[in-house]
DNA sequence: AATTTAATGTTAGCAGTGTAAACATGATAG
DNA sequence: CTATCATGTTTACACTGCTAACATTAAATT
């Protein structure tokens, strides 16, 4: 026998959502499968979630919160460039094992952060996370800092993005030449590319 | 009075889809939406595409088109580092100002190019014209020049990404320090960011 | 403890979607 | 002139996000 109320609903429907939106993409999900998947009618998911955007949003959240963990180095330790390399490679491995998860933490499925303060927050953490690593490394200014904490987001979620849609594109080059092989090499050794990638940028 | 026959529905539809991808972006665009908009019945355009994301994929061949264009450096002349920064910064600026494009021609809405020949074409080729610069630059073996174009695409396309996100993630931080007020100084000095970003891959 | 209230569930229904099937029209090839 | 085939229309189905009205039960108030 079940009871009328489920009693942990929301929570279960969060979870359910970041197994599904993982697993077929987060534009497979719909509302009415996710609530049969917990066994409920089709319209319970809205006494938690207004919209289905706020829902999108629980899932990224979670996914940032993965993230941030994914690329934390332990704060009391001094910070070498070896633990930036780690940072990132983490992080690519992050965004190419989780990659429909990804596609919502970085899409435009949900629009404006802002609007949702976990999500924002959790976010804003990651990148906290990565500043106060590159602080750690040298006595750079705090302009200095955000500026390089930028550019290594964007390498790494550049490439996040370029590999995975190499893989997509098909290759009519020969060896070598093509991007596949290339992407291939890339991906096989992260962190010696990594490791030449960040030279530029912790001399600055 | 209007004939039965279209005449030239595909073109229509094609260029009516980019319009309203870019407008409101991928998610918006309903095949009913743009057989009305070209007034014709709803289920007329499934003569020329099979599928919705057939009709993606047109639209991201578009794109990819016009991208290749906004990137070509006349082929006579010989290329500088200059001409990197510029390919890099033209690169920048269509992702930025064609954001609904882009997302469509990076994203997943397309699964799988090879199933899509004028797709694949048009995105390998936009490759291909960012190889043949590289390739006038220095005499590098074919794989470094490879490996130098992954990396500069995957720079540009990620700072595409983070730039459009920051502005929409909200910032907690004080000034200088958090990424908003660094994106805008990256976005207002793309040329001198890029032209400093590239040192390190130029000379490899 | 009894009762009110608020949170959380259900049912029914609307408007919109992608897409398939059956049929209509008219341009073109024989 | 006629048959064929590309291209259009109508109808229909299963699905979606979401709203409104109602049901149940947990929690708060008296």
């Amino acid at each position: 026998m079940k009871s009328y109320h489920h009693g942990n609903l929301k929570q279960e429907l969060i979870d359910c959502a970041c197994r599904l939106c993982e697993r077929d993409g987060y534009t497979k999900l719909s509302i009415r499968s996710l609530a049969k998947e917990s066994g409920v009618s089709q319209t319970a998911p809205y006494r938690h979630f207004e919209t289905k955007e706020t829902l999108y949003a629980s899932v990224a959240t979670e996914g940032f919160k993965k993230l941030s963990k994914a690329c934390h180095i332990d704060a009391d330790k001094k910070i070498t460039k070896k633990h930036l390399v780690e940072i990132g490679c983490n992080y690519i491995e992050f965004g190419l094992k989780n990659a429909n998860t990804y596609d919502l933490m970085f899409g435009t499925a949900v629009g404006n952060f802002a609007e949702y303060p976990e999500l924002l927050e959790s976010a804003n953490s990651t990148y906290e996370n990565m500043r106060l690593s590159f602080s750690k490394l040298a006595s750079d200014s705090d302009e200095v800092i955000a500026f390089k904490c930028i550019t290594l987001w964007s390498m790494v979620h550049g490439l996040v993005g370029i590999l995975r849609k190499v893989q997509v594109v098909g290759d009519d080059f020969e060896e070598g030449v093509g991007p596949i092989s290339t992407a291939s090499i890339i991906s096989t050794n992260l962190e010696g590319y990594l490791d030449k990638a960040l030279d530029g940028l912790i001399q600055s």
